[in-house]
DNA sequence: TCGCTATATTTACTTTTAGAAATATAATGG
DNA sequence: CCATTATATTTCTAAAAGTAAATATAGCGA
């Protein structure tokens, strides 16, 4: 029960579900969404935590970058089932269409990459 | 997207999802809700109200009871997917298993059916 | 080692949410 | 109608959640 709680408290934020639906495109550092987002880095940060703890999403640090990506929800079957469902929902969504636009045209070069 | 973010938030909640489960076994009125989950009367009929806002709950009134029960989710591809979902988990959950063993001990006319 | 950069954590503030008590509404029986 | 009963709504308080600012940590280059 608690496990699910996790899962369902961790995606009912629009903030999170964004992160959700463009990690479904690439991986991304903190810095990245961050600037896609609009959000505070300690924002960007907790929330991905909070994705972290919920099993929806890993991370993987390279060097001062700290890359995230989605899990296949292994650990949590609840987990695996919303990521399989958030596939295929919300991608006629305006905003999050706009999102993925957006992520696509950014490179964290360009934002916080000045030490490559 | 909100329509998604509400029925996370509905399924957020541990009295929530226990309620969805055990609308799973049959239909109940608000009293025997509230006698089940130990809850006051108003807090059942909030969490009623915001079930059935999300699209998972629906509501048939008859004389001075009110009977919810769970739609097939017919309003809300989230919550149909998510009601389907819920038939299958938490079935091993042992505060569920509980829950849905005092439902089936409980009539309604010993609760407050003094009018019966 | 020192300074710089990307990220994490802490702190404080604001908004939201859950719940209980009190009150209001609606339907039934007399 | 009037009293009673089941449910809904309102009001209030406490706990939880979201965010930004400030601070801390970790890894890189010089």
């Amino acid at each position: 029960m608690k496990e699910f709680i996790k899962v369902m408290k961790a995606l009912s934020d629009p903030n999170r579900v964004k992160l959700v639906k463009m990690l479904q495109k690439r991986t991304m550092c903190v810095c990245e969404v961050q600037a896609v987002l609009g959000i505070a880095q300690p924002t960007a940060s907790k929330n991905l935590k909070i994705l972290e703890g919920a099993g929806l999403v890993g991370r993987k640090k390279e060097g001062l970058w700290v890359n995230y990506f989605l899990t296949d929800g292994g650990r949590s079957p609840y987990a695996a089932s919303l990521l399989g469902n958030l596939m295929h929902w919300l991608v006629d969504d305006p905003e999050i269409r706009d999102l993925i636009k957006k992520s696509e045209t950014i490179r964290r070069e360009d934002l916080c990459g000045t030490h490559v």
